[in-house]
RNA sequence: CGGCCUGUAGCUCAGGGGUAAGACGCGCUCGUCUGAUAAGCGAGAGGUCGGAGGUUCGACUCCUCCCAGGCCGACCA
């Protein structure tokens, strides 16, 4: 009884098409399809389709958001692409599990909480209490989820946020530690160093996401935006050599900080440096030269004695005086060998600043750590995060860096260790958040090894799709060449904590565990005992070690990164979740992902090297990356600027189908960046609109002509309707369209080319609407008439055209609707509801629980639609010419003289002539293969056929050709053959131009040439004046704001005796008028007065004055005003 | 500074060694309705294919360099 009665087809007789109704809100519509996908369950039908009948799976992953900020056009465009692969995927009998991701731990989130909270920095959240601070993390972090979910759902993206994975879920967690466990087990894991800048005021090392959000200047030079200025000392020092009585090595700071950390001196083997003796001091020294020219130029250093010249190579090994004693007992090794403060040759010293001989503190700047640990210098740092001097550098102890310099400045000078010393202007990098400047120094961190398996990498990466492919190999392809071993910890708080504890007398005892039952197992806990692994919860606890000490946590979290790249065996507790195991297993490398180019060092990557190492296995099969999304101005999408609409208006004034098809048809699909606009001013999305005109309105138009008849007519459509095989070869080509259209769409789904879906869609409802329906109208309408025919064999062959005609454009909409469902979610659902849910012959609820059409071969006809396309070419070059010669399609001409040169085209003519005549208005077709009367020809040497044969005699042939005479140029067009240069030259080799004869109405295409006769008989000119006076009427109709099926009696008056008086005193032209206008009558001669719709006009030079009345229907009213009915006696 | 991408009509973008340069295009101009659709249909105008060299019988297309823009990354003792 019901609507919801669902599934199989209701009964035998389907209920009747519904007539449409009023306006096409969009957004309105999309609003109840949401409704009734949610009522009836049909989302939760479709995401778990094939769930449980075992089907083949096809996976796909969503990689995780943040969820502290608001879905902006990218994640709008990467939706529309994760959804609309999956649907397809899922119509096509897959198994396709859609979950959706959070993303929880990081720095963006722990930012967003210190400011929150007012508490900035290490000693503070230790201040504060970690526990309390993630704890505040974990309620901020899930902040946005509604509005996303409101915002996903309503771009008609269906996701699983029921069953959606959270990388703070102790499941997540425990298996990242997994992941962490097999790498460590795998040896991939070490400690070791690394060179990062740190914040002193919040006492941790900032990441360059961090670095880059600091205060960014434009340098008044360059432009270029950079760090901010600062003035810093700038020192020149000199090291006593002690293989040298009396000589010294010059070297430039700007950091005294770092000088009582110095190991070693630093110049470039390659360069060159001289020995000098400074005239006024009699000090030796070694400087490179052009570096002591500047100083003499700047003053700095007086005259000097040049008594060397030696490669750095030269100096490399020799021994210096520490400068300052702290570390001087590194000066040998226990073995006696010399260790520290000597000279090392490095190839990153440049000429261009300081003295060609760089001061070496390995702790405290990149270069410097690859030189000391290529020279196996110790690792001095005698500062904590805080840049606070420990007690290991004597009157300096207890100083913060920055503040040291003048105390370090002061006691050098006292002992005559300065050579200069000057202040200097650099851009700096600074802390983001305090202003302060930031120190590099070298900080303990935990690696992945990934470089020694580059080659793997790349292997593995060969297998997988790259839409479009030059990511893969290119910028994917680089990176992973130049892959270096990953930094997985942070300093953090807010993140899966490293699983590595580590006794407190012995650093070198440690253990990995892999699991939430070992850890409980070490820690002597109870089985179930731990329920989250956040740092609050791991950190206290702790197991006495074997060197008598503490088994304690080691303070970092992961990389957020490693966890997103976890993201395959964390969503589902993998290997701890025994249900989950064999799915995870068996579905290794996921059929699909679609993420931003943004993410080719990101998720690509961390999901590439993690499967690699784990599973020797590419993490997916196939990518699709997307570009990114910038205003219609070309600049980067802001608020600030509001530059762009506001994603919700322009849903909520196009619908979430139109900036779906916009988002997928653009190049921002193949990872190029899009302009979000049809024009640099577009701020309010036209360009969805103009989306709206072109995807939407064409197929509803067509639903809209079927289902209009369909009601007027009665007609019913059946089951034996959407397996129609028509007999007409309208309903044959435009059913063979169909299915092309649909192998088409199969094969762009199939390979990820998602930007070619809709211009193919948009080309078949072109055929569906611009010729299918135009020229197939009048079989929808002939059913009225039908009754009156005499003739029973007549009447029912008409019946049964008329039933193909519906039944054909009802499969041909049903099919195309179900195509694009992926694509056009509510659309799609709205025809098929109206077409097939409806009438009770959908065997789904809804489009999107059907299969994909799949293509029949059968149905498909190419030589028909050859024809098709030669016969709207033709039509198209005559329609220009009657646009070109000013005659309206609206005058009948008597004959359109078509000369064609391939039977193939002639054959198509003569077989849809009737179209043609029908498209061009003209009494008759004449096929002729001669165009000599028509057409001058020209000749053209056919180059990309000739160039290949001739090489650098095709020069010479060219010109050869286009001289040929008339006769020759005969010859050719009748298949002959002619000599050039002693080649012959026939067919294919050379290209015939026809240019229309000078005063005939001719035009041509390609071998095409089409002629009208303008010269029309007097009936045709009169039938061509009945037509514009139907225009005339019609248009007046319009004006007067009349129903199309309002009657009227017409009054004409042509108040000159021609062509209009003797149209209008045709009885057969009267009845054409009268039939074209709903005239129940004509009169002619003057109008009487008192009508107010009323019109003067003229058709060629004659003047004609029509007038209108409304007349009463007849019909079927029985009203009792007979006023207006006397007017037309 | 490096890697990758982009530069074609007023705008948004396709294309691809062949002498006549393409669109579901948008915009503009002109034309065209009323028995589905004016949010429709048709036509026209509009181009030194970023610049300079080179390869070639032939370059918008391939190569080199340069210029401009974008994304990512590196560096700054």
């Amino acid at each position: 009884m019901s609507d919801s009665s669902p599934h199989k087809p209701a009964s035998a007789t389907p209920r009747q098409l519904r007539p449409p109704t009023g306006q096409l809100d969009l957004p309105a519509i999309e609003e109840e399809i949401l409704e009734l996908w949610r009522s009836r369950g049909i989302e939760a039908r479709a995401l778990r389709r094939g769930e449980d009948d075992e089907r083949e799976a096809f996976v796909f992953y969503d990689g995780p958001p943040f969820a502290t900020g608001l879905p902006h056009y990218g994640h709008l465009l990467a939706g529309t692409i994760k959804d609309v692969v999956p649907r397809f995927w899922t119509m096509r009998g897959r198994y396709v599990e859609r979950r959706f991701g959070w993303d929880c731990h990081g720095l963006p989130i722990e930012n967003l909480i210190e400011n929150e909270l007012g508490v900035h920095g290490r000693a503070e959240i230790d201040a504060y209490g970690v526990p309390k601070f993630n704890a505040a993390c974990r309620a901020g972090v899930l902040r946005f989820t509604k509005e996303w979910e409101t915002v996903v759902k309503r771009m008609g993206r269906w996701v699983d946020f029921e069953d959606d994975y959270k990388t703070m879920d102790a499941s997540f967690m425990e298996s990242v530690w997994w992941v962490f466990r097999q790498l460590w087990d795998k040896s991939l894991i070490y400690e070791g160093y690394r060179v990062q800048p740190v914040s002193p005021a919040l006492g941790t090392p900032l990441s360059n996401f961090e670095v880059a959000q600091g205060p960014q200047e434009k340098d008044p030079v360059t432009r270029k935006e950079g760090h901010k200025r600062r003035q810093d000392p700038s020192l020149t020092v000199r090291f006593a050599l002690e293989d040298e009585e009396g000589a010294y090595l010059w070297a430039w700071t700007t950091t005294p900080w770092t000088l009582p950390s110095n190991l070693a001196l630093a110049v470039h083997p390659e360069v060159e440096y001289v020995k000098i003796r400074v005239v006024e001091t009699g000090e030796i020294a070694y400087i490179e030269p052009g570096r002591l020219a500047d100083y003499q130029a700047r003053d700095r250093v007086g005259a000097t004695e040049e008594l060397a010249r030696l490669q750095g190579a030269e100096l490399i090994g020799r021994p210096y005086a520490p400068l300052l004693p702290f570390f001087a007992d590194y000066r040998q090794r226990e073995d006696g060998s010399r260790w520290a403060f000597r000279v090392v040759g490095a190839d990153y010293v440049t000429t261009d600043s300081g003295t060609g001989i760089v001061h070496q503190a390995p702790a405290f700047g990149e270069d410097d750590y690859a030189v000391g640990k290529a020279e196996g210098l110790p690792l001095i740092n005698p500062l904590n995060l805080n840049g606070i001097f420990d007690e290991s550098v004597g009157e300096f102890a207890g100083l913060f860096a920055k503040d040291a310099d003048k105390g370090i400045i002061d006691r050098l000078q006292r002992e005559e260790k300065l050579v200069d010393r000057d202040v200097i202007v650099h851009a700096y990098p600074h802390c983001y958040r305090t202003d302060e400047p930031l120190l590099y120094m070298a900080i303990s961190t935990w690696f992945m090894a990934v470089e020694q398996s580059r080659e793997r990498l790349v292997e593995l990466n060969s297998q997988i799709r790259w839409v479009p492919d030059h990511v893969g190999s290119g910028r994917f392809g680089n990176w992973l060449e130049n892959a270096r071993d990953w930094n997985l910890s942070r300093n953090r708080y807010w993140g899966t904590p490293l699983p590595i504890w580590r006794c407190d007398r012995d650093p070198s005892d440690m253990i990995c565990i892999g699991s939430v039952a070992e850890l409980e197992e070490r820690a002597g806990l109870g089985p179930g005992t731990i329920n989250d692994l956040h740092r609050e919860t791991i950190d206290p606890i702790t197991w006495p070690s074997k060197a008598g000490g503490t088994m304690r946590r080691i303070p970092e979290v992961f990389d957020c990164w490693f966890e997103s790249g976890s993201m395959p065996y964390a969503q589902n507790h993998y290997p701890f979740d025994p249900a989950k195991k064999d799915y995870v297993e068996n579905n290794m490398p996921a059929d699909f992902i679609a993420e931003g180019l943004d993410q080719t060092r990101g998720w690509f990557y961390t999901l590439h090297v993690l499967s690699s190492a784990l599973f020797d296995r590419p993490a997916f099969r196939n990518v699709i990356v997307n570009g990114l999304i910038l205003a219609a101005d070309g600049k980067k999408m802001s608020k600030r600027l509001k530059n762009y609409p506001d994603p919700t208006l322009v849903i909520n004034n196009y619908g979430a189908d139109a900036l779906r098809a916009y988002l997928i048809s653009s190049q921002v699909v193949r990872a190029e960046p899009m302009r979000f606009g049809k024009h640099a001013k577009d701020t309010t999305g036209e360009c969805v609109r103009d989306m709206v005109r072109v995807a939407i309105l064409p197929l509803w138009n067509a639903y809209n002509f079927l289902t209009t008849y369909a009601a007027a007519d009665g007609w019913r459509p059946s089951a034996a309707d959407l397996e129609l095989r028509p007999s007409g070869d309208l309903d044959r080509w435009i059913l063979s369209r169909v299915q092309g259209l649909v192998g088409e769409l199969t094969q762009e789904y199939e390979q990820y080319a998602l930007w070619n879906i809709v211009p193919a869609y948009v080309r078949l409802c072109d055929d569906l609407n611009n010729w299918y329906i135009r020229r197939g109208r009048r079989r929808y309408w002939r059913a009225k008439q039908a009754g009156d025919a005499s003739d029973d064999a007549v009447a029912s062959a008409e019946d049964r055209d008329k039933a193909e005609a519906y039944g054909t454009l009802f499969r041909a909409l049903v099919t195309v609707a179900t195509a694009m469902a992926p694509v056009l979610p509510f659309f799609s659902e709205l025809i098929y509801q109206r077409l097939m849910v409806d009438t009770g012959l959908g065997s789904e609820e809804s489009v999107h629980l059907c299969d994909f059409p799949s293509v029949d071969p059968s149905l498909r006809d190419p030589a028909l639609e050859a024809a098709v396309a030669h016969v709207r070419a033709t039509v198209a070059v005559a329609q220009a010419l009657r646009e070109k010669e000013g005659v309206a399609v609206r005058r009948p001409l008597p004959t359109l003289t078509v000369a064609v040169h391939s039977d193939e085209v002639a054959a198509a003519l003569r077989h849809f002539e009737a179209d043609i005549l029908g498209e061009l208005n003209v009494k008759t077709i004449e096929l002729t293969s001669d165009d000599a009367d028509l057409v001058t020809l020209k000749a053209k040497a056919n180059f990309k056929v000739l160039g290949r044969r001739l090489g650098k005699r095709m020069k010479a042939v060219a010109a050869g050709v286009a001289e040929l005479d008339g006769e020759a140029l005969r010859t050719l067009a009748a298949g002959g053959a002619v000599e050039i240069e002693g080649e012959s030259l026939s067919g294919d080799d050379i290209l015939l131009i026809r240019e229309p004869r000078a005063g005939r109405a001719v035009a041509s295409e390609g071998d095409v040439t089409v002629m009208l006769d303008l010269e029309a008989p007097p009936e045709l000119v009169r039938e061509g004046f009945a037509r514009e006076v139907v225009n005339r009427v019609q248009n007046l109709r319009k004006q007067a704001d009349f129903e199309v099926s309002q009657r009227i009696i017409l009054f004409a008056q042509s108040s000159a005796e021609g062509v209009l008086a003797a149209t209008l005193a045709d009885d057969e032209l009267r009845e054409l008028i009268a039939s074209e206008t709903l005239a129940l009558e004509i009169v002619t001669g003057p109008i009487p007065g008192g009508i107010a719709i009323q019109a003067e006009d003229t058709i060629d030079d004659e003047p004609l004055t029509i007038a209108l009345l409304p007349a009463q229907d007849l019909g079927d009213d029985d009203d009792d005003d007979d006023d207006d009915d006397d007017a037309a006696s």
